[in-house]
DNA sequence: TCCGCATATGAAATCCTTTTCACAAACAAA
DNA sequence: TTTGTTTGTGAAAAGGATTTCATATGCGGA
């Protein structure tokens, strides 16, 4: 069924279907002969004719490090459901942490396969920024912040800064910190900053030594703790940047007979199901994963639809979600 | 830059360029300036004419009931890394658990969107089954067995006959179930026919009221162990259809002072990084989630590639995970 | 009466490829 | 010599919509 075929059944020009079709200049008389025929027949116009034509995909690119994770899989949730409201697709490119690869995609959406970009960038490359600000269609990044650049983000820094506030509250002064590559500034740098700012602020110097840099998931946490408590065995706080480095840690604090919560204080960040649930449960910081998504969705349509306005950053809250681990009353 | 510009520049005709790019007919010496050319101008040709012309989109639909959840992120990372490869896009959709979305959805894509669909059906309605088969474009479901249809599925039956029958080797003799709705025909239907028929096999009856039907969640889990831990308070084993569902019923089942893995035994399914980080670990099922993605892309680029040959009806195997949970020994 | 404006219409151009078709040349086989 | 096959080429059609443009009518206001 094409458009021509519709026309000559309702016997009218094509022209009249496309604009009874796009809400233009239709008589009523004609109007319901097509509306008659495209109902009868079931007609749907093609997608691929009309991208051609009008330059308008309807896709937006999302593109993720990696899809097999709560925190981005929260955010794919808050960004379909806010597409999907207004009638566009997503188009997923995992870009496998590699910002090579982060590159290549934003190139590739851009050749006029999506409308927007979505992009949930890890490491902020020099390459990156300049990429961004070449690119023909709009650009939202998501989970990082980069001024200039539209972009919706978490406040890593003060999450992380009063997280160790609360630890410090609590008496400990012997503290570690496992973190991520500095290459990621939101987990890595800013979570990181935000410690030893808290430990600064307390007049505690943060040795090199103590702080320790894994990957993103439970055995990283594991094997970092090792390494750090065999020369910190009297540590009795640990400060992680995501609640699968803390439940690595955990692990192995608990095998060496450490009471978390009493011994050692411990926090995770991200408000997993695992921070709820392991025990003693995980003192964490909620994120707003499935907002920070629909606000980035949000932003991109608003670009699309109303143009290029001013540069928005927007911040988003977090909570502070406290736990068994940092409460030393815990088990008393 | 259009390929009649490139042609015009390289004094030749579009139907050369055109042959150059899709490796028809060219000489050597047209071929040489036709590459200057490109290379010269960075020309890439314009996907949406592409498809108008060939029906081609390069990309499959991969309909999903959530993003957020780890078996679907797992299975969704499978499917990308072999879409990748083979130069296709992954357009995502999420059904929200809901039926008539997921039959939605199918007609929407295949409106000529994509060249095919994975489709991850919770519940196989008939409506669906009849969709499928009506459609224009391949389909393959995935995780769920559907006879006469391309489909990659776990044998969910097997898994939990002999997690169950695990369970039994102990020698609990009280036990109850908490699954998931029926019309979930993998995790729903057959996990629990597998838990009846193990129990069956060793001259036990399964009363109605020892088997709660929940959600896919902690909380649920938790919600249905209480109601049935009022009924059956000397309950000695607990078999769930999900690690979050068993994690639920952990938490509860401690809050009475019970001890899991001596007084009660408790099961889950899925391996999820939640089973081996609680208290006690969970004994679970790993299934090949990212495998079963990846299968289920191959399958599908061989339908488009090859034409539909022989109905596929995969089937993926299981490894039993046996931790604390189920260990009777544990603690003693 | 005449002008301007909103409403209405369809033929044709446009978007940018791929593919068909007609036509040729070169060379091998019969 | 004739026939057939492979290689090579470009004009034009096809794919299916939207948009431009030229044209027309009816109506209110000057």
């Amino acid at each position: 069924m094409t458009i021509s075929e519709i026309a000559k059944l309702a016997g009218v020009s094509n022209a009249a279907v496309s604009r009874y079709l796009n809400n233009g200049y239709v008589s009523e008389e004609k109007r319901r002969a097509i509306k008659k025929v495209v109902e009868e027949t079931g007609y749907r116009p093609s997608l691929q004719a009309q991208t051609l034509r009008t330059k308008r995909t309807k896709m937006i690119g999302v593109i993720v490090p990696q899809i097999d994770s709560s925190s981005v899989g929260r955010m794919v949730a808050g960004i379909t459901s806010v597409l999907e409201e207004n009638g566009y697709r997503l188009l997923l490119a995992v870009s496998e942490q590699n910002s090579q690869k982060e590159l290549e995609y934003l190139i590739l959406l851009n050749e006029k396969q999506v409308d927007g970009v979505i992009l949930f960038a890890t490491v902020l490359s020099v390459a990156l920024k300049k990429k961004i600000k070449q690119l023909s269609v709009p650009v939202v990044l998501t989970g990082q912040h980069l001024s200039g650049c539209n972009c919706v983000y978490h406040d890593d820094y003060h999450a992380m800064y009063d997280v160790t506030k609360l630890v410090l509250s609590k008496g400990c002064r012997n503290f570690c910190y496992i973190g991520v590559t500095n290459c990621d500034r939101a987990v890595g740098a800013e979570r990181f900053r935000g410690f030893q700012d808290a430990l600064a602020a307390a007049g505690m110097l943060v040795s090199e030594e103590s702080a320790e840099t894994g990957k993103f998931t439970v055995d990283s946490g594991y094997e970092k703790m090792k390494k750090l408590y065999k020369k910190y065995p009297n540590v009795d706080a640990v400060i992680c940047a995501t609640d699968e480095i803390a439940v690595g840690a955990m692990q192995y604090l608990k095998q060496q007979g450490k009471k978390i919560g009493m011994d050692v204080l411990l926090t995770g960040q991200g408000d997993s199901v695992l921070a709820a649930n392991v025990s003693p449960s995980l003192t964490t910081i909620h994120y707003y994963y499935e907002e920070c998504g629909s606000k980035s969705a949000q932003m991109i349509l608003e670009l699309l639809e109303k143009g290029t306005i001013a540069v928005q950053e927007i911040k988003l809250g977090y909570e502070l979600v406290e736990h068994e681990s940092s409460n030393n009353e815990f088990g008393r």
